[in-house]
This record gives C-alpha cells, structure tokens and sequence, in this order.
DNA sequence: TTGTAAGCGTTATCAA
DNA sequence: TTGATAACGCTTACAA
C-alpha cells in the first residue's frame, strides 16, 4: 500500500509498534539509541502519521469548519484570510464551505463538519436566520460568529466578534453632516438584513439628533439578490441612486463599498459628478474603494481582524480558557467621494 | 460524552452494533422492523457517524485539499468557487490552504494534506516552482494544477488543466492590431513567471507577424511582490505606465486586469484619457474590469470552470477512470478601453 | 436475519 | 526501557 504505519516501521526496527509511537512522539522513556534508529527508519520509509486515526484516537480532528455566505464578496476574503492565517500558526486544518445563504446548504453544512468531528465552527455569513443558532445548538462544538450577534441558547458555546455598525453609521452620516449636507439618502441592501437595519436605524438616529427629519424618498432598502454577490450589490446601487438625486439629495450613505460603487457607476453614465453634486459614502473597505476615481470615502471595518479574532476565540476555548463576545471599532476613512455641497439649493 | 456512537445505539436498540451499522447503512441483509426501530433510535439519540472512524476504515477521507498562492487574487476566488460547487455536490470536503508562495509553507502544506489523508489535491499557485512536482512526487494521490503545466514523473497521477495563454495573448495583441495599433507595450507581472512569459511571448510572435519589432521600451515585466496580490498587481500598472507612454505606444496589452486598472488609474491621474489617447487591455475579465470607467477591454478565462474541471478531473481519476489534461479556451471580450489610435502619429 | 471478530492507525495504560 | 493490550468508531467478512 502507499502508505507505512507505524507497525511497518516496527517490523523493520525489530521493535514493538508502541515503541515506535513512543519514539516518534518525544515520550522520554525511550533510549536514546531506539529513538534515532527508529526516527531514521521512519524518515527513510517515508513515514507521515494518519492524522484521522490520531483524531479518532484523541478526539480532536485539529480541524475548524468556516462557512461563509460567498466566496464573491470582498468583506468574507479578508476574513478568510485573517481566519486562515491563526489557523496555520496553531496548525489547524480550515474546511470551507460556502452556504450561499440557501438554508438547506447551511444544514447540509454544519451536518458535515458534526461527521468530520471538526473542533470548532467560525461563521460568517451575513444573513444569518435564528435557525442557524438551533442548528447549531446539536454539535457540541464552540461557534464564533462573525458579525452576527450570538444568542446561544443555554450550555452552547456560541460567541460573536462583531463590529459596532451604530458607531459606523454615526461616523458616516456624522461626516457628511459635518461637510454641510442636510439631505442625505441611505442605500440599504435587504438582504443583510440585520446589519443593514442597525446602519439603516444610526442614520435615522444621527439625522434625528440634527434636527433632520429624513424624507422616504431619501432611503431604499433593496434586496436584489439573496447572497451579497458582487454583481448584485453593484446594480442595487446602480438602481436606485437615479431615485435618490431625483429626490434632492445631496450625500449619500451607502450600506457597503460595493453599493457605492454602484452608486458610483451610475453618477458617471448619468453624468452627475462625485463629489461636486453629490457626495458619496461607503462601508467595509473594500478593495474595490481604492480604485474608484475619486476614491470612495468609506467606513473602514477591520475585516481580517475579525478573522483572526474568531479563529483566536476558538483556540482559546478550545484551550479551555473562558472568552467573551468582542466588539470592534470602525473607523472612518476620507478620500475623495466626499465633499461639501455645492451651493445648488 | 456528547457524541452517540453506533454502540449507543446498539444498546439502546437490543441488537449487536454491526446490526445498527447495517441497519443504518442500507444494508438489505436486514429486517424491515430493526432497521425502522434502529433509524428512529438513532434520529432520536442525535447520531452523527464520525468521518474519521470511516475514514480509517475506508481509505477514504472523502476531502480534497486545495492550495491557492493567495485569497486576495480575484482570479483564485472564482477558481475555488468552481471547485467548491463540485466537491459540495459530490460531498466532498474542502480544506483549503494558501501557500503565499513561499516554499516553506507550501511545503508544509503538502505534509499536512498527507497527514489528513485527502484523497487529491488541487494546486491553483501560479508561480509554480519544479520543487513543487517533486514535493507531491511523495504521496500517493492525485493531482490537478490549474493553470500550470503538469509534468509528472514516472508513476505519478498529475494532471492539468490551463487555459490556452498563447491564444489569449494572440486575442489581445491581434484586437489591438486589428484596431490599427502598430506601437503596443506589455506590462508583466514577474512573480507568475510561467504566465507571463507564455503571454509575453505571444505578445512577441503576433507583432512579429506583422512586420512589427517591438522596442525594448515597449515592455516591461515587473516584479513587485513575491505574492500576486491586488495592490501589488495595481501597483505595477501605475508605475511602468508612464514609461510605456513616454516610449510613444499607442496601446498597452497587460498581464492582467489588476494591472491594467493600475495602468488605467495611472492614465487617470496624469490626465491620459482611455481608450482616446491610449488603449488599454486587460487579461482574466475579473470583478475589477467591470467597474472601470470605461469598462476594460479583456481576455476572458473561465476561471470558474477550471475550477469545476479541476474537480471533476479529481473524482474521475478517484473513480479508476482514466483521464488526461485539459486546455479550454480564453475569449474575447471588447468593452470600452480599447479604440483606433489616434491620429497623432 | 443477526452476532462475532478482525482490522483500519493511533495513543495510553499496565505489566514486565 | 520496552511490549502486550485495550480503546477510539466504524465496516465487513465469516459464522450462526
């Protein structure tokens, strides 16, 4: 066969199997001459350890589950990228899945990671429905959420590392009032709907402390496709900023970058030139804010972070440490999408 | 302890434990009465057979482990996403690991995939070195590379599939030509070798063909970071685009998008308008040629496809067929970056 | 139709 | 310091 036990070594060292374990692992009540003659033997013969049969053995696969909504949107790359990284440091194994927001797909998900006894669960996926949590509730396992607050029910180990989107949206439409704007409209995205909500209800919050009574016409809350793909987070913008100028609005905060973008895309073929018409804010960061021009002024969200976090808050759990939830902060980034309004009105 | 085992069951059941791995299995050596009681029994008791125990005892992990150089390259992102609809559908597991194609990493890599007994690997790291072959020489399973020549050794299952870069490279240079351009430049990316030099050669051939010898200075090939990240990529384009245009081309055939966003937000800022005064084309039709204004000009390659294929090559080889490498083809596809030169000449 | 037993590759316990 | 032996959870001959 292709592959050589730890028996096959024990025959060719002349020594029992458990004594090769023995070497192969440090265990100390071994001689010093066994240990090399068997470290050489298993060097030679190509030896690599059957990491599902130590798994059955100690009960930890060194494995963590990652589902996320979309491989398609920029914000879960960096996340992956930040879960991966810890990962690799503290040599875990990252199964990914991507549920597509399709709640069979998620069952079908965590199902898979329960059989391959993975030692913990990162979520990040946006849209995250109460069932998720039920789901969940079944594997004995600890789950970090990304961005979605965790409910756990009572023994689970459900944690949450979020970014405080009030506080975002407070930077972004504080920023734009600060500019001089007063009518400002909100792109939202349905379909995050929880996420979208909080940025949506800070908007109205800020504007309200301001004295501002927003005007329907201002926002639009569209869902256009289930999953926050690219492409449909780019026509949603695209959409529904013809609405918004219509209705006289001279900033616009949008959900995420790749909203903005829309937005963006549909000033230039429209004409109405960013940010001397109209000022434009996005959220999250994304790489597709640097290479707009102007640049997009966004909210920048610390996304590998996040990543790096959950998969931190998994090991330490794992490690039995105690761990709670944790919040970061946005921060605000201008570039050139933002400016004071011209003086039309 | 959390889990239920089939022995769990068995007691529960009254019936010997191989009974309930029958029962459980769709074993028809069974009764219709034991096999009701022992599913019900087993829904109720919250079974989840372990992957591991099966795995040991099959030879089969029922994983594939995938490599990608890095996340943060569009081109990758569509490639693991090919990869994923296939394995999810044959309900296979991803674990995914990305090298940064740095040789220590990927080395580690490929011991851990061989410790977890994936049943085949897919390597999507386009700056493949030849230590790589040799590396998986070692372990016994399949392997597909995508977009980098296979040459396996002797007894080794290493496959391929790639997009034809000869072809693409003649797509672009000839649409420039066909246009009337006459004084083309070439941006490269020298941390993908292989591509590159595949594109660049082409590049070569075609003027040739037509009478043209490019000047030294109509081309450079960069190499700006170890890794094909997107700000390293955006970064080539913004700073060898100047020289090319001092050099007095008329049209820049690129090495990918991400460069020829970098060359088109150059163009930008040093108030060089596209496609008018430069034309500009791209390479892969990734997230970001959609979003430039106007949209870039670009060689199409299916990269999700490849994926797919790449997986689908992988079950078959798994499944005793025989199969052989695969070339799909780039196409086309004229957006707005690319015009008749203009008159100045 | 069902039970017994062996084996997958490890680690760990207990004697020797 | 080393060797049997059991156990991890499962599948699969082989017997009954």
């Amino acid at each position: 066969m292709g592959q050589v036990s730890i028996k096959d070594i024990a025959k060719a060292a002349g020594v029992s199997f458990s004594t090769v374990s023995r070497a192969l692992n440090g265990n100390p009540l071994i001689s010093q001459e066994v240990r090399a003659r068997v470290q050489t033997l298993a060097r030679e013969m190509g030896y690599t350890p059957n990491a599902l049969a130590q798994g059955l053995q100690s009960r930890m696969s060194h494995t963590v589950g990652l589902v996320i909504t979309t491989i398609s949107d920029p914000f879960f790359v960096d996340v992956v990228k930040g879960v991966e990284e810890v990962a690799r440091e503290a040599n875990f194994s990252l199964v990914l899945a991507t549920s597509n927001n399709d709640p069979d797909q998620e069952m079908k998900i965590i199902e898979t990671f329960s059989r391959r006894r993975v030692d913990g669960v990162i979520v990040a996926a946006s849209q995250i429905t109460s069932d998720y949590a039920a789901r969940l509730e079944g594997i004995r396992i600890p789950v970090v959420m990304v961005n979605e607050q965790a409910m756990g029910g009572a023994g689970q180990q459900l944690f949450s590392v979020t970014v405080d989107d009030f506080a975002g949206g407070r930077l972004a439409v504080e920023h734009l009032i600060g500019l001089g704007h007063r009518s400002i409209g909100y792109i939202g995205a349905g379909n995050r709907p929880r996420s979208n909500s909080r940025r949506y209800r800070s908007y109205q919050a800020v504007l309200a402390e301001h004295g501002i009574l927003p005007a329907p016409e201002w926002s639009c809350l569209s869902k256009e496709t289930a999953i926050g793909d690219l492409e449909g987070d780019i026509r949603i913008g695209q959409c529904i900023v013809p609405q918004l100028l219509e209705a006289g609005v001279t900033a616009v905060f949008c959900y995420c970058d790749t909203v903005a973008v829309g937005a963006m895309l549909a000033c230039h073929d429209l004409g109405v030139r960013v940010p001397e018409q109209v000022s434009l804010i996005g959220y999250d960061d994304n790489l597709l804010s640097e290479v707009t021009r102007p640049r997009l002024t966004t909210i920048h969200q610390p996304k590998r972070e996040m990543g790096q976090a959950a998969m931190r808050m998994l090991l330490a759990c794992m490690s039995g440490s105690q761990i709670g939830d944790l919040t970061l902060q946005p921060s605000l980034l201008v570039r050139g999408s933002t400016a004071p309004p011209h003086d039309t009105a």
